[in-house]
DNA sequence: CTATAGGGATAGGGTTTT
DNA sequence: TAAAACCCTATCCCTATA
């Protein structure tokens, strides 16, 4: 299979993080073509930047809902059980794997085709 | 109390057969506006459809050979589930997709397959 | 033509119901 | 326990705009 989807690793997350310290958000190519980055980054557009800043700050604004109350629909029966709603921790990364793939090539081809005129 | 569970008729099932082998598997939103699917499946969304299409091929899949070990119901806490980064090499599970069937005419925007291999 | 912002769609895991 | 239907949302795509 190809890469149906490419998650975010914690260490490009923070990459992104730092890029945007760096220079500022919005500046998705510079941040990309700052060899701080870059070698990170490799494997991620300036839109991809783009769209994981806006998730970023999703989810931490709480607006994610990430631990929206599971609604407890009692139908007929009722099989009630000591479900504790504890807090959902979401970074608790422990050691975390990276560098799984090795691109062969260095060529980006990503930025996809534009083809498009207007 | 939310949505009865609404069964997919075998009407449904056809039309959405035959709007992947029109469109594409992945086309989800594509199938719903075509006029020759969308009355049939006009009480579904897109995200209905890929899900119906999963469940579908998931079952005509070889079924029962792939299980996942869940373990004994741990009422505790949920930790974070073993999310391996390496490369699975046990799954060859055969491919879903249906290849598209050259459109005539349209303006089809990519041959409706991603080759996104980044 | 290149880049960014924003809306929208898809993929895949999770949850609930049967 | 499994399977089907449905939910959640990170990731990716498309278009308008500068």
């Amino acid at each position: 299979m190809g890469a149906p989807k490419q998650k975010w690793t914690a260490e490009e997350e923070s990459a992104l993080k730092a890029g945007v310290a760096k220079h500022g958000a919005g500046k998705w190519s510079t941040i990309l073509r700052d060899p701080e980055f870059s070698t990170i980054l490799k494997l991620r557009s300036n839109v991809d930047l783009k769209d994981k800043w806006r998730n970023i700050n999703v989810a931490s604004s709480g607006l994610g809902s990430r631990q929206r109350v599971r609604l407890a629909p009692r139908r007929n029966q009722l099989v009630s059980q000591p479900k504790d709603n504890s807090v959902d921790l979401t970074a608790v990364d422990s050691d975390m794997d990276i560098e799984p793939l090795a691109v062969s090539g260095g060529t980006l081809q990503n930025a996809g085709f534009k083809t498009k005129f207007q």
